[in-house]
RNA sequence: CGGGGCGUAGCGCAGCCCGGUCAGCGCGCCUGCCUUGGGCGCAGGAGGCCGGCGGUUCAAAUCCGCCCGCCCCGACCA
């Protein structure tokens, strides 16, 4: 096939040689929707003949995906090495011993593939190569004179999620561009990120996708900034929160402004205990004693690092687990259970509160900072407290704990109000910081001599989830409408009836000269009804239709069809090479950032 | 890991409740004829240890038990 003829790195970024009859290519497309499948993307890549199922998560890429695969792969390379991108390709199966001295061994629980050699030595899938490549930066980079350096792959990870889902979306194999960049200093750091922000850019929108670039969490990666590149999906499984202004967050680190909330005087000095017997939720309270949710205190006890901790909230608000995470600098807390709760506060849950708590740390919500006379449990079964005062009865460590809601204030502008949508996780970049390279001791010399632990950052790219987020984004009742650069073939030759002698010819003759002229193009050779070839086509995607018809051809014309407008125009036959390239130059995305 | 659902031909499904001419339908596939501008028509045909194991029974796709797999919701998720 002609893919031989090219390396790697001469193929062309919109381009991947070889082309093909139908009835020769494996295009295995279905008439009905698998009943499996949900999200748009998984039943187009099922019904088009892209992939297949092999087992929950993990999938089979027949050649149409892997063509599509491959140009999202260019573009990324592309865009890489316009970075100063170098490109690795390391190992996926791992000695145990690596992620142990980094710490993740533990950290990554049961989401990492874990298995034995055959001398009972621990080995386990990559999820991701931070601790392979810091391990090759220990041995070998020495200087600040040798860095920065970027360092890339594209290569697959494995992450036995707890559950796969939506196709390509969420998966247990997947292919990641991983690229880690290494750094003397922190300014060094911020070059190496911005060079990535806008090369992540760049490849979206050659990509064509619509995409929103937000602040995110860092979670167990470690690090101080964090952003994601999203795409607005209903099949996505992330919240951005977003102001017309041009802010936009992850849920898990967004931030609002409330409007500002007059107490009355509370009616003594001290907080007056009210029965309330059998009033457990904020609602049944509210009610109970005709005050409104946001005057109460909504109080919650989690176990972090198995310490008992009372977090805070203004009634109405609920907590944000990636906050918490954040402020208390642990990953390993959760939701105290009825007996713990019982025994940290000697109440159950539904009459706890803060005042009079001494033995375990107080975290409360900024929301409730400045506010009086509020109603909080009182930490015996069916009583509450009113006229509670935050700083006054009890003291907390103030922090930000809250997950936002739609329709509150834009924390950037403090005028629009947020907007929340769901959206796919597309992209990631991380600084890191010195976390790995402390940890594994990759340390430089700089020009004054001290040895300092190098600078790590750590950027992601989901490279299914380019094709899956475009499907979602670009799709019809027919099938996929892929943009160019994405495509597994730009055009499909279309002869109405190839039986016959005079379409075959010129159907031939167009697939030689397009090929030629390197276009990937894919020739309907099949003896199948037009309207056969026409659904399959429309199916699978392809951007262009040249359908060669009787009528046309008499009159040495054949039609240019586009998927995506479903528009026809007649071109002479002698014009189409010229027409065709048009319009894929025309149609191909461009990057918009510099 | 909790809750729900499903496993019968390549795909989509019926049959199961009420055991016994139930191995069935549509699409796809093969052969022939026909047809060729939006999944055409006619005729013939191939294909399934009914997810697995065990039990009940004269008899199990059907009832019971265990296991496996897959999907959805939740939990979880660099």
């Amino acid at each position: 096939m002609g893919l031989l003829r090219f390396s790697c790195y001469s193929i062309r970024f919109y381009r991947i040689g070889g082309n093909m009859y139908w009835s020769q290519f494996f295009i295995p497309t279905l008439r009905e929707t698998p009943a499996d499948a949900e999200v748009p993307s998984h039943q187009l890549m099922l019904r088009a003949g892209y992939i297949r199922q092999l087992a929950a998560g993990i999938y089979s890429y027949l050649p149409l995906a892997q063509r599509s695969m491959l140009k999202a792969q260019a573009v990324i390379r592309e865009e890489m090495e316009r970075i100063g991108a170098q490109e690795f390709y390391l190992p996926a199966l791992h000695p145990g011993e690596v992620w142990m001295s980094s710490g993740r061994w533990e950290v990554m629980g049961p989401n990492m593939f874990r298995l034995k050699d055959r001398a009972g030595r621990d080995m386990c899938l990559g999820m991701t190569h931070e601790e392979i490549f810091t391990t090759i930066a220990c041995g070998e980079l020495r200087s600040y004179r040798q860095l920065p350096q970027i360092w890339y792959q594209i290569q697959c990870k494995f992450r036995d999620e707890p559950r796969p889902k939506s196709g390509l979306l969420r998966v247990r194999q997947f292919t990641m561009k991983d690229s880690y960049s290494f750094d003397v200093d922190a300014a060094g750091l911020d070059r190496s990120y911005d060079k990535h922000y806008q090369a992540y850019c760049r490849i979206f929108e050659r990509c064509g996708l619509r995409y929103a670039v937000v602040e995110a969490h860092s979670g167990s990666m470690g690090g101080s900034q964090s952003h994601e590149f999203m795409v607005r999906s209903d099949a996505g499984e992330d919240l951005v929160v977003s102001c017309g202004c041009g802010y936009a967050a992850n849920m898990e680190r967004a931030q609002s402004l409330l409007d500002p909330i007059e107490d009355a005087e509370p009616q003594g000095a001290e907080p007056e205990p009210v029965h309330t017997p059998g009033q457990k939720t904020i609602a049944e309270v509210s009610a109970f004693l005709q005050a409104d949710p946001t005057r109460q205190i909504k109080s919650l006890v989690y176990l972090a690092d198995s310490k008992p901790v009372l977090i805070l909230l203004r009634g109405d608000h609920s907590l944000n687990e990636a906050k918490l995470s954040s402020h208390i600098g642990t990953s390993v807390f959760r939701p105290a259970t009825a007996e713990e709760i019982l025994e940290a506060l000697g109440a159950d849950a539904g009459s706890l509160g803060p005042v009079g708590v001494s033995r375990m740390t107080i975290l409360a919500d900024q929301a409730l900072r400045d506010r009086r006379n509020l109603i909080c449990g009182a930490n015996r079964n069916d009583y509450h407290l009113v006229g509670a005062t935050p700083g006054v009865h009890f003291q907390p460590q103030w922090g930000d704990f809250r997950l936002v809601n739609e329709g509150e204030t834009c924390p950037a502008c403090r005028r629009e109000k947020l907007q929340i949508y769901k959206a796919l996780e597309i992209g990631h970049i991380f600084k890191l910081g010195t976390k790995y390279s402390e940890s594994l001791r990759a340390h430089v010399l700089t020009h004054d001599g001290r040895e300092v632990p190098i600078v790590m950052g750590s950027y992601g790219i989901g490279v299914e989830r380019i094709l899956a987020s475009a499907i979602e984004l670009f799709h019809d009742a027919d099938g996929i409408v892929w943009p160019v650069s994405l495509a597994p073939f730009h055009v499909v030759v279309t002869p109405v009836n190839f039986a016959l002698e005079d379409q075959r010819q010129a159907a031939e003759n167009i697939y030689r000269e397009l090929s030629g002229a390197g276009i990937d193009v894919l020739l309907d050779d099949r003896n199948e009804r037009p309207g056969v070839k026409f659904k399959d086509a429309d199916l699978i995607g392809v951007p262009f239709r040249i359908t060669i018809g009787p009528k046309l051809l008499k009159e040495n014309k054949v039609e240019l069809y586009s998927r995506a407008t479903r528009k026809m125009e007649p071109v002479p036959l002698e014009g189409i090479l010229q027409r065709v390239r048009e319009v894929i130059a025309e149609s191909m995305p461009q990057a918009r950032h510099s």
